[in-house]
DNA sequence: GGTTTGCATCGACGAATGTCAATTGGAGGA
DNA sequence: TCCTCCAATTGACATTCGTCGATGCAAACC
């Protein structure tokens, strides 16, 4: 897998449709939006994410210093917001350089009522 | 208690600050937005703070039919919304009547990069 | 080929979470 | 006062989650 984005979230780059605060979240909508959320529910993933954000591409070699947590940790955050399709991996040469994926953050903010 | 906010997670309101996307969150931020967006990453409670959201004013009675879920289960949620400060309750007469505070929904859209 | 390097996966463990039945606590109404 | 009703609390349980050591795997270097 070159990308590195995993089994992401069923997700129609959305999060679609009307935010929380306009109408009643329908369930499917509802699960779907709280995986996202909880992606981000996490101190370290948040700091994981703003390094990533703040800094265009980031080397997971790179992020086991600031985030004090282990390689395999590390490595299951980057998983989880991944999946989330917050950020993404591309493989080149021998490391694996992560950057945000700057819609999914904007989608999330638009169902939350931006 | 009157107003039913609870305990409610250390915030000076504004969950402050840079965004997540301008600097690198740090530690004390980052445990404090975590625990804000923990509080909306559940399908439930996303559902009841939506609810609430599109009504105005919500009594707890007429929250565990539309959630499918048991009357301690509902406390339970509403508990842990208002002690993010997502939400608050008033006690009226035998009801206790839920709102959204709106400018917590939009701290958080702003420190996600609004 | 063998060695090193960067990252993913596995297995295990304690901690946190969502749920409900049972109980408690108060406010109203008789 | 007693009874009813709404909601919070408690206790228990299964599940999920965050973490790390150990291992696996593939690409780069010698």
């Amino acid at each position: 897998m070159a990308t590195r984005q995993g089994a992401r979230i069923r997700v129609e780059d959305d999060l679609c449709c009307p935010s929380v605060t306009e109408a009643p979240l329908a369930e499917p909508e509802a699960v779907e939006l709280a995986a996202v959320l909880a992606a981000l529910a996490d101190p370290v993933r948040l700091r994981l994410f703003s390094l990533v954000a703040s800094q265009g591409e980031v080397c997971s070699c790179d992020l086991e210093g600031p985030l004090d947590r282990s390689q395999p940790t590390v490595s299951h955050h980057t998983r989880v917001l991944a999946e989330a399709g917050l950020i993404t991996g591309e493989k080149r040469g021998k490391w694996t350089w992560w950057s945000v994926v700057p819609e999914r953050l904007g989608a999330v903010r638009r169902a939350l009522g931006g």
